[in-house]
Formats: structure tokens, sequence, C-alpha cells
DNA sequence: TGTACATCAGTGAACGCGCGTTCACTGATGTAC
DNA sequence: TGTACATCAGTGAACGCGCGTTCACTGATGTAC
């Protein structure tokens, strides 16, 4: 927020950001559940209570790990969209899609505390809401330039109107640049992908399919489909 | 397997059955990762060493839960296709949506143990892979009588060379009833179901939905719609 | 520019907790003759 | 049918572990005059 002014503020900058990363780097070895504060402060060479003047609680250090991994993954999201021509929207959703599944599967732990089993004893607090949107919304503006430009065939059946009340929070989010239908269509859109990455990554697909990219780019071809992506 | 002869085999069958309850009993309230054998044998009034006859450790406990829990909720699936008329296609696939998610909700650390994060240091031994496929299989078979009946409309694009190698686990699984554009199709079905259970279940869909169940029901009818089932 | 005081970072010991697992042992149940 | 031995269930104490968090303290950094 505000720049740092003093030695010490500049210090405290640094470490926090190191214990952050040092925590993130447990997390590529062994799960949230396991992720520990007396570890990552054993691997700072610094007493584990030091650490509670940085952040004030396991769970506040959780908090800031669920923040930074919504932040990356949706970057790196919002990265592929944007190497791509505004108007080639299933290269869109392609880049999407697999820069979302490659993130994952290069941060399966990351990925598990995301999308996994929430951490018990602990609720994700207000802060972590904006940045757990930033996936979702970019494939949702996606979805809402190509309804906007008209290129959207057939989305399916009529939304009834039960389905169009229970929506009305997302509708509201995206300022009503989304039709009911196509509401309906990227929630489902959002679900396969993740039902599609947490089937791969936790182990659901071993023994049934061979090559595991080749279908889940398969999978993701036919989702643009139903989106009505040319 | 064998029916118990002496007093002794039948007590042993009875604690192992009362072990494993109480473990699930546990699970209504702690998470996999916090189930805890001592708190089993503190329940059943024995002492944690003696949970050792009956379960060699604690993955071995695991493993049978996870089994149990495959099994209940595969039943349910089950059973909710059998109640509904063979030929009902939409109304089956409905039924078994329904019956899943039911399941999810009633039992949310049972279905974070099947469907959630791996618990580290734990690989589910080869006993589990059976009675895992058991819900999915549910559904491809519904699927398949649905398209040797001839019901089913379009599927969708063609089903390049290297998706139909990738699928060949799955289709030999299924000695070969299934057309590839199906099993794509009913795969990607078992990947929105999973995925728009665990975005509930998880809390991802807090705020951005009113009324989950309308959703959710809205959600699956669409997926029958793309599966082809009228 | 220098001094007096306040603020903060970091230490190390300690508290209290619960866990999985092992082990030598006791007493009950089952089996073979 | 009764006895001798083997098998097994269950006990209770112990081992070793690592955790989150607190606390009184030291020493360095920052601030106000």
């Amino acid at each position: 927020m505000n720049a740092p002014r003093t030695a010490r503020d500049r210090a405290r900058a640094e470490l926090t950001a190191a214990i952050l990363a040092n925590a993130r780097q447990q997390l590529g070895e062994v799960g949230p559940a396991d992720l520990s504060l007396r570890a990552v402060a054993r691997e700072l060479g610094m007493a584990s209570s030091a650490v509670y003047r940085y952040f004030p609680s396991r769970d506040a250090l959780l908090t800031a790990l669920l923040v930074a991994c919504y932040d990356e993954v949706g970057a790196a999201v919002e990265a592929a969209d944007a190497g791509v021509p505004r108007t080639r929207y299933r290269r869109r959703w392609r880049a999407m899609a697999g820069a979302f599944r490659d993130w994952a599967a290069a941060h399966p732990h990351e990925y598990a505390l995301l999308y996994g089993s929430p951490v018990i004893g602990y609720a994700a607090p207000e802060d972590t809401v904006a940045p757990a949107m930033r996936t979702p919304f970019a494939l949702m503006g996606l979805i809402e330039e190509a309804e906007a430009a008209g290129v959207t065939g057939t989305t399916g059946p009529a939304v009834p109107r039960a389905e169009r009340k229970a929506l009305a929070p997302i509708h509201a989010a995206r300022e009503g640049r989304l039709s009911d239908a196509q509401t309906a269509r990227g929630l489902m859109a959002w679900a396969t992908l993740i039902g599609s990455v947490t089937l791969e990554l936790f182990g659901h697909l071993k023994g049934g399919i061979d090559d595991v990219d080749v279908h889940h780019a398969h999978l993701m071809e036919r989702v643009a489909t139903d989106l009505g992506l040319p």
C-alpha cells in the first residue's frame, strides 16, 4: 500500500515476503494441512516465535497464501487470454483453460489449497473473495464479449424463472452484461473445468485414460462448442 | 467372505464393524486429515493399542473407510437409478445426479475423503479402485443403454484419433459398448457433476448463487441435454 | 547534532496438547488328543 | 468329556514426535525535542 519509509519498514516487508515465499515452497512438498509455522521459521533460520511478528497466527498465514495463490492462477489465466487476438474466442478459451490446468499441474498442493477440501476449523475471510473470483470472472469476461459480438450460436434450453432468480447475484456482479442462458453455460463450463482438473490431479483418472493432455484438450474443445464459441 | 464359525470370529467381525462405524461417525465431524485412531478407540472405550488387532495401521483404516464410502455413494446412485423406468433416460440421469449430490451434501467430509484433496503420504491401494468405479460406471451404463436404444441425438464434434486412443482403457473397461463420442460426453458429464458438487460443497458458490438446489438441478438438465438424453 | 525515550524485531525456554505405534504382559477362547 | 497347549483379544505404560502459541527479556532502530 504505502511505500516503506524506514529501514525497518523495508526489512519488515522483505521478511514478510520471505516467510510467504517459504511457506509457498513448503506447499510444494507437503500439502496445506501439514504446512507448519515452525518449519517455515526453521527454514528461514529464525525462532518460531519470531514469525508471530509478521503473521498473528497460522490461519493468517494460510489466508495470505490463499490470496497469493488465487492471484497467481488468476494472473496466469488472464495472461494466457491476453496473448490471443480478441476475436479468436475459441482460442482464447483454449488458452485460458490450458493455463489453468498447467498452473494446477505445476502446483498440485496449491491447487488443493484453493479447490480441494477446505481446511477444517478455518473459514476463509472476506479478503480471499475478490482474488478467488479472478479466474471465473476472466472466463465470464470472454463469454460476455463473445455474446456481445453476437457470435455465440444456440445456447441450449431456456432458463426457467427459478434458475434466473438463483443466478441473480452473479448477474449483478457482471453488471447485467450476460444473458441468463450464457451465465448458466459459463458456470457449467467453470464446473467442468474444475471437475476435470480435480479428477485428473486427485488421481481419479489413473488407469482410465492414457493421455490426459489429449483428453483434457478434447474436453475443453467440447466445452467451447457448448459455449457457442466459433 | 467366509461365515464366522466361532464366537471369537463373530466378535471380531462385530468389533471391526464397530470401529469402522465409529470412524465414519468421526468423519461426520472432523475431516479425513484429523481422523484419529486414538479418538476412535476412546469412543469405543478400548485402549488405543487394541485397534491394532483389527487394523494394522491408520492408513489401513483410511482404506477401509474409502472403500465403504465409495460403496455407499455408489449404492445410492444405483438405487436412485433403479427407481426409474428403464427407458426414461433423462429422469434416470436426473435421479442419479441428484442422489450423488444429496449423498455428498449429507456427508461433506466423506465427500472430501473421496473427491477432495488426497491425503498426503497415503497412496490408495488397489482395493479402492473397483468401488471407486461404481458411480462413474453407473452413469456410463445409462449412457450405453440410451445409445444402444438409439435415442441419443447428435453427440457433438467428431472424436480425433488421439483422443480415441486416450480413451482406450475406458473403452475396454466398458467392453466396447460405448461409442468414443459418447464416452467423451460421459466423461464430460462426470467431470461437470464432480465440479459442480465440489464448487458447491467447498464453498466456491457462496454469495454467487442464491438457490444452489435449483442451480444444480438446472445444470444437470443441461448436461442431460448435452448427453442427448430425451 | 545530540540525547532520552518509545517502539519494534527477534530470542529461547516453556506450556500443553495429541498423535501413531510398539511392547511385554494377562486372561480368555479355541483346538487336538 | 476332560485336559494341555496354542492362539488370540485387550491392557496400560511408554517412546518419540512435532505442533501452535505465550512470555519475559535483550538489543537494535526510529522519533521528538
